[in-house]
DNA sequence: GAGCACTGC
């Protein structure tokens, strides 16, 4: 840490004033409803109790159930949407779309859905971008509701359908919601939908808003069926727009207020800036922890040991601080460390990444730190490959980050940067769809039988440009045909939850007999951070070892590697022989166990399609195996040249074999790769050796026209 | 001779 120099925030009240003001200044809105106070913990219940009561084990004590919820009502009652219920439900009756903005805090996501369960006359479905939180809300639900989770309240997400037919209030993710709408296109099981989050504008929230847009004004148009879009955030005009002018409703949260404060200068180093405000910061605030915004792992990791470094030198009078890292690629124990309690002498110090914004919602926060940054990833398409960028946020990300502060308590922002440089940001943050590959949103289109993809009622428009990409991709791999229709193989891809080249790759399998292996290895391409990045000093020694362990996968390369690896997992008998042969070689052990859900998953909807692994050659034959995946992948593959670079097949651009692969500095006459990336240069990731003869057995009809691919 | 933010089926 260069030489203490403090770092000075600018003048507060005015700035805290005029900011808060700006955030509230779109709200126009007909309002109804008062801030109130109040505790609104969210109770977890245990998962494995919840399928244990769901699966119909009959030693449920529904007197205690009833109890708890009356216990609940007054807690219900007292959340700012209960307070004008009656007012918003008549509102919200009579129309059959409508935007309600509500702010964290009103009670939205628990309460409406329960009160339209009375009047509604089919089933009420209300989905969520991320799978805990469609569990923890029906969880709840079903408490207050004072019913037996599965029954009239329940959930459905990915591995976990805690439902049944006769369910009344069903949270469901926008994925799973996404798949029975391919199965019955008119959701004729539900008469109203609510999509909560809609403002996080993720991929799917937007393909559901766009169906249902179809669903509403034309193919239920006189059947009883509404669609409610929840929003956290004021920018309601976009949707209304979009349902034909749908009439918004606005409903106050329950947030301290929560000052912002700014640099009177921009910094360069984020690393120093951090740490200095930080310690800076608890010497001079009271009580309460901290929870910092960076972008990556890097500089998480660096801040950490800074701090920890620091801590114990630091002036006795002050907390003493306990850094406490967050990002999704740690283990999920070290997760959880951030829950823990302290002592009274101790202040929590939480280095996140974006994870914290949305996903995980610490408790005890009164101060936030803001670098302003986040990492993103950008499609793009012209070129086949995804760059990662850190880039800065948008002002919505600002007002969400800083919330973070003021969930039990007025609370205080740092943010490291000037205000001016605040008012220069965005809005709202660029919606995903633009940023993305859109092969599998177009093939989800064709299927539900949309003829011109370019007009159609996108929420937000891709571009042609990354349509027709899309469309060639989809065309390359026989899922479309050349009329720009939906072929018997892209039925069948887009059912399998995997991206549809994997999915091509299962069924090719299918056919040459080597389903089985190609299921193993493609679970494991599903699940991230398998292979973790050893610590510099093991380096050398656990990439020597994964070699000596994957004998066939040095000389293949990465895919037949996992294969060997997710064999030798199974092998072991003991989950504490499992564990320590992880722990060896660098693996993560929980990543195994979700390759198995998702193995098994696979497995079952190859069975559907009328696919047995069962017919698969016993012996396994690596050869066989990559040529299943060279007719997925057949855009990526390159050519070895004689100054040991590659280049594209398709393209003819400079791609080189990344580091973490196995085949790293190995020359080889052709590759392939699952994934191509861009940092500082063209990296090939999940590389295998190919041979360039396979390419006309597997894919004649596309060599030849390969400059239009 | 690198370095991956986050989520979903």
């Amino acid at each position: 840490m260069r030489q203490n120099r403090k770092i000075k925030f600018g003048d507060v009240p005015a700035g805290v004033a005029s900011t808060r003001s700006e955030e509230l200044r779109h709200r126009k809105r007909e309002r109804v409803g008062r801030p109130v106070s109040v505790e609104y913990g969210s109770d977890e219940g245990s998962e494995a109790e919840n399928e244990r009561i769901a699966s119909g084990e009959r030693t449920v004590d529904m007197g205690k159930i009833r109890l708890r919820a009356r216990q609940l009502a007054s807690v219900r009652e007292s959340l700012p949407v209960y307070q004008v219920k009656d007012e918003l439900l008549a509102q919200i009756k009579p129309s059959k779309v409508c935007v309600l903005i509500g702010e964290t805090g009103s009670g939205k996501s628990t309460q409406i859905p329960q009160f339209l369960m009375d009047t509604s006359p089919k089933g009420i479905a209300v989905t969520q971008p991320r799978r805990v939180a469609a569990i923890n809300l029906a969880t709840r639900v079903a408490e207050e509701h004072g019913c037996v989770l599965g029954r009239e309240v329940g959930y459905s997400v990915r591995f976990n359908n805690v439902s049944n037919k006769r369910t009344k209030l069903k949270y469901i993710t926008d994925g799973m919601l996404l798949r029975e709408l391919m199965l019955d296109p008119m959701l004729s099981r539900y008469s109203t939908v609510i999509i909560d989050e809609a403002h996080e504008r993720t991929i799917l929230t937007d393909l559901l808003l766009g169906f249902l847009k179809d669903l509403v004004f034309n193919k239920r148009q006189n059947d009883q069926f509404q669609v409610i879009i929840m929003s956290a955030t004021l920018d309601a005009d976009k949707f209304s727009q979009f349902f034909n002018n749908a009439p918004i409703f606005f409903v106050e949260g329950r947030m301290y207020p929560v000052e912002r404060l700014y640099l009177p200068q921009p910094v360069e180093d984020i690393v120093d800036t951090v740490t200095k405000t930080v310690v800076q910061l608890n010497q001079t605030e009271p009580t309460g922890d901290i929870l910092c915004f960076l972008s990556g792992q890097e500089d998480i990791d660096k801040i950490v040991d800074m701090l920890a470094k620091l801590a114990p030198i630091l002036p006795k009078e002050a907390p003493i601080l306990v850094p406490v890292p967050l990002y999704a690629a740690l283990p999920s124990h070290v997760q959880m460390e951030v829950f823990k309690k302290l002592k009274p002498n101790q202040r929590k110090v939480i280095l996140a990444t974006n994870i914290a914004e949305t996903s995980i919602t610490v408790p005890g926060i009164r101060y936030v730190v803001d670098s302003g940054l986040r990492k993103v990833k950008v499609w793009r398409h012209q070129l086949g490959l995804s760059t990662l960028l850190i880039a800065p946020i948008s002002k919505a990300s600002a007002a969400q980050r800083a919330g973070r502060a003021g969930r039990e308590a007025p609370g205080k922002c740092y943010r490291l940067y000037r205000e001016s440089d605040y008012l220069k940001l965005s809005d709202n943050t660029e919606p995903e769809i633009l940023r993305s590959d859109v092969v599998s949103p177009v093939l989800m289109l064709k299927k539900m039988g949309v003829n011109d993809i370019l007009k159609w009622h996108w929420l937000e428009n891709p571009g042609r440009d990354s349509l027709v990409a899309a469309l060639h991709q989809l065309y390359s791999l026989n899922a479309l045909n050349d009329r720009g229709q939906i072929t018997e193989l892209g039925q069948q891809l887009v059912v399998l939850p995997v991206a549809p080249h994997l999915a091509a790759v299962l069924i090719r399998a299918s056919t040459l007999g080597c389903l089985g292996p190609v299921i193993d290895i493609v679970a494991c391409l599903s699940v991230d951070n398998l292979l973790m990045s050893p610590p510099s000093e093991r380096r050398d020694e656990v990439n020597e070892q994964r070699r000596e362990t994957c004998k066939l996968g040095s000389i293949h390369g990465d895919l037949v590697m996992l294969k060997e690896l997710f064999d030798l997992f199974n092998s072991f008998a003991d989950i504490d022989e499992k564990k320590d042969w992880c722990r060896q070689l660098c693996l993560n052990y929980k990543g195994f166990k979700d390759v198995e859900r998702v193995r098994r998953q696979i497995s079952e909807y190859m069975k559907m399609l009328k696919m047995d692994e069962a017919d698969s050659e016993t012996d396994f034959d690596a050869t066989l195996v990559l040529k299943a995946f060279v007719s997925g992948f057949i855009t990526n593959t390159a050519i070895g040249m004689p100054d040991r670079s590659y280049r594209t097949l398709a393209t003819g651009d400079l791609v080189s074999i990344h580091p973490s692969s196995l085949l790293f500095g190995q020359r080889k006459p052709a590759i392939m790769y699952i994934e191509y990336v861009y940092t500082v240069k063209g990296y090939a990731r999940a590389v295998s050796a190919i041979d360039l003869e396979w390419l006309q057995e597997v894919a004649p009809h596309l060599l030849g026209t390969r400059e239009k691919v």
